[in-house]
DNA sequence: ATAGTTTTGTGAACCTTTTCACAAGCGGCG
DNA sequence: CGCCGCTTGTGAAAAGGTTCACAAAACTAT
């Protein structure tokens, strides 16, 4: 069990996977899974999958597999997703909106405890119960509500400095719709959604395949 | 410059942001840049600009740089962006609305020429001028308006039956907004946008970084 | 108990991607 | 023209990730 080695965000991000497919197993009742199957529901390999929860300790049972419940608590517990987190949403356009009424967002665990924008007319007024309040007041809020990650669903001329306000303010991490590169301190994770980047990457695939 | 190896998916992130820095120069009236200066706008090296840009050829000229309007003219080649992409938006709830309006779509070359979804209450009134359909049109649709990209922006249930409907009909890459993995042919690329798991990347650095 | 079957956990081999280091090329200047 | 400073393009080295293959465990059946 290597305690504490360097994970790839693949692997993170195929920890996640897991989870959603034990989710899935769970709700077709299977108590066991094995490797295998894990990895038949990802596009992965059984070998992948045992490496990658290696790294974390040895979860399952030789000759038997691992049981669903057990793995879903420990994957829970290794991606952090055994608490609530706490959200702010800076901007309050379409894709904040999106996010916003997203089912999943807050049933698992994420709770977005303001709203930040702009825009005057839309300040005062409210999503849900949950009041939109003025730009300046960022830092405000990240503090009161002891805020662990700030959403930037911002026009890209505006995103480099509310991240900045955000992680001075005592944000722990971003999650970035603006199509522009961060700069902030070293030790805060940001993670980009850049739809452009998805799509050049699907039209750069299709024309390289068509080409060959 | 190695023809035709293949090149890794991040490697095409790059790309596509090399392109979006060069933009951004461009704006500032730079005519030249060096792979030195282009590293800094993403988080990347100069060796790695270098490198990337030479498995398509070698576009730069010693002792000075990349000739900016020439660079963005070469990567918009590879990046298959010189041409209109058809695109047809399956789903238009929150999320698909979002996408339709974001500037950026249309701006670069994509083509909402249709919207389709299930909601008899949506079906027949239209977004900008832009009619949404009935589900069971989307073979349709792909064929009429020969559709390239097809953006499922549906209910995780049923994404992977319209991922299959919309390959068969001729799709020839898919964007991806439900939480699931589809299973498609294999030429036929597909990205993810999954929000959960972008959450969860975070919580997980987050977490880690406390526990170091 | 023991043999047989299954499936994990993991070092080692393999492959891919990134970084390094430097020769080759380009422009400017004396 | 020949030297000098600068920056590319690229093999080679290093680092990082994935796959292989097999011993070690656990359960079953006899």
């Amino acid at each position: 069990m290597p305690v504490s080695r360097r994970i790839s965000d693949s692997a993170v991000r195929r920890l996640s996977h897991y989870l959603r497919a034990l989710e899935t197993i769970q709700g077709e009742g299977g108590g066991t899974v094995s490797s295998e199957e894990l990895a038949g529901r990802g596009h992965t390999t059984a070998a992948q999958v045992r490496k990658d929860l290696s790294h974390f300790g040895s979860f399952g049972k030789r000759g038997l597999g691992y049981n669903v419940q057990e793995l879903m608590e420990r994957l829970r517990g290794i991606l952090g997703l055994d608490r609530i987190w706490r959200v702010v949403l800076v901007g309050a356009g379409r894709i904040g909106s999106a996010l916003f009424e997203y089912p999943d967002f807050k049933a698992r665990g994420y709770d977005c405890v303001a709203i930040v924008d702009a825009d005057p007319e839309k300040i005062g007024t409210s999503w849900g119960g949950t009041v939109i309040r003025p730009a300046e007041d960022l830092e405000a809020v990240v503090q009161e509500y002891d805020v662990d990650l700030v959403i930037l669903a911002v026009p890209a001329s505006a995103a480099q400095d509310v991240a900045k306000r955000a992680v001075d303010a005592g944000a722990k991490g971003l999650l970035n719709f603006a199509p522009v590169q961060l700069v902030v301190g070293d030790g805060i994770p940001v993670e980009d959604v850049n739809l452009v980047m998805e799509l050049e990457a699907l039209s750069f695939q299709i024309t390289r395949a068509d080409a060959t």
